[in-house]
DNA sequence: GAGTGGTCTAGACCACGGT
DNA sequence: CCGTGGTCTAGACCACTCA
């Protein structure tokens, strides 16, 4: 148990043993971790300890059970959850992914607000993406990307027929960088001529935007991602307690 | 133990047993449930099992557990965390909970939606508020709100000037209905020329539109809701997992 | 059939709150 | 001090998956 503090309860440190390994990639998405006997042994604890470890990290969605086969890091399911806010949907009431079309890709220098968001020094080299998304040929969102150069500068040598319509496998498979969790921040703008130009809409009409920061497993920022689309037909549900 | 499924595991039965009877206000709002230990005994379970249910409760946000003292019946924060969209800050970042002035109060026939969302036939008596929710005497938000006259007509008798700025504790108070939680809806809609005109906007403004639907511990819906307020001045934030 | 997680038991001891 | 929930132990048996 490598963690420090030992006024907090076992169970936590485990937890926090385990998600710092996770993070480290010792086991890698999809992969299943040792069985809960094997860690009951390796930390010397109780099985009602190692599970309690266990079901914390379900519940934040970094693990994943299976009755007879084994507890496993969870990739996340970009092509649902990560759609919170923009949701598409064919006649059938399916969600669908959109199609991707990149207007532009190149290494610039930070602007000073997503410098702040990707915790990077005003002016370092980041990789910029300008891409359409689209459903059956039609724009229905328009997204600025950044990314740290120094660890996604594999992307600027990346054939763009290898970007598909989800950016984040990509990011695994050519750097190495997982997504963990994202956070999401929800306005609405009105005037962004180019938005309105590229998605078709009459001047003047509302857009939604969203800008998303997008975190690895030990919480550091990798992506900050503004995205746009039409306002008047965006709804979002949600439960409140 | 009052749950038919046999099937179910014991601790998802208690679980079931407990909410049953809190929905029942067998136990109100702020009340402590019995200790853990005498749920042992009257369940005859062991404590691993009662511990289990209380905790689904606890993660549902249904009760509240205090080192020493018990395990409480939440009594839901209203002037907090029912403020999921709209959240109102001052110039020092704290939360404000807006004035509210009530502009009509009366007993109409439910329309079509409203009388699907509160499950009653269309046409039946509902209580139906128009208010503006207010901040330093500016209006900040127009709501419309129905409820079911059967069980909210003590609302028709109810001085005016009972009515604070937060409506739950009023439905607890005079009609003995309980919010437990609430389900959201967001949209934006442009061209609603009377709310313009009440929220003080330019035409053709923007408007975010909330839809709440509230139920009770039981899961019958109490109210209906819908709020308007200024789209350009809206921000949501939210984690993605 | 061997191995996995899922459920459940029956305790122990600790930390905290109120008296 | 007593009673509360919080942590932890050391098992048992079941249900499921896969070879």
């Amino acid at each position: 148990m490598t963690s420090v503090d030992a006024r907090l309860p076992l169970y936590q440190r485990l937890r926090d043993d385990l998600a710092t390994a996770i993070a480290r990639q010792q086991w890698r998405p999809g992969e299943a971790i040792p069985t809960e006997a094997v860690l009951c042994d390796r930390y010397a604890v109780s099985p009602g300890t190692v599970r309690k470890a266990l079901d914390l990290l379900v519940d934040e969605g970094v693990l994943e059970r299976f009755q007879g086969r084994g507890t496993f890091v969870r990739r996340p399911q970009f092509d649902h959850s990560l759609f919170r806010f923009f949701r598409f949907e064919d006649a059938n009431g399916e969600r669908v992914v959109p199609d991707s079309h990149i207007l532009l890709r190149e290494q610039r220098q930070a602007p000073a607000d997503v410098a702040k968001a990707l915790q990077l020094a005003e002016g370092s080299a980041v990789v910029y993406l300008h891409r359409l998304r689209l459903i059956a040929g039609r724009a229905v969102l328009e997204e600025y990307i950044w990314l740290d150069a120094t660890r996604f500068g594999a992307l600027l040598d990346t054939p763009l027929e290898a970007f598909g319509p989800l950016l984040y496998p990509l990011y695994e498979q050519h750097c190495g960088e997982a997504v963990a969790r994202a956070e999401e921040q929800l306005s609405v703008t009105q005037g962004a001529a180019d938005s309105e130009r590229l998605l078709q809409l009459p001047a003047g009409q509302p857009l939604v935007q969203i800008e998303r920061l997008a975190l690895g497993y030990d919480g550091r920022p990798l992506e900050w991602r503004r995205s746009r689309g039409d306002a008047l037909t965006f709804r979002y549900r949600t439960e409140i307690r």
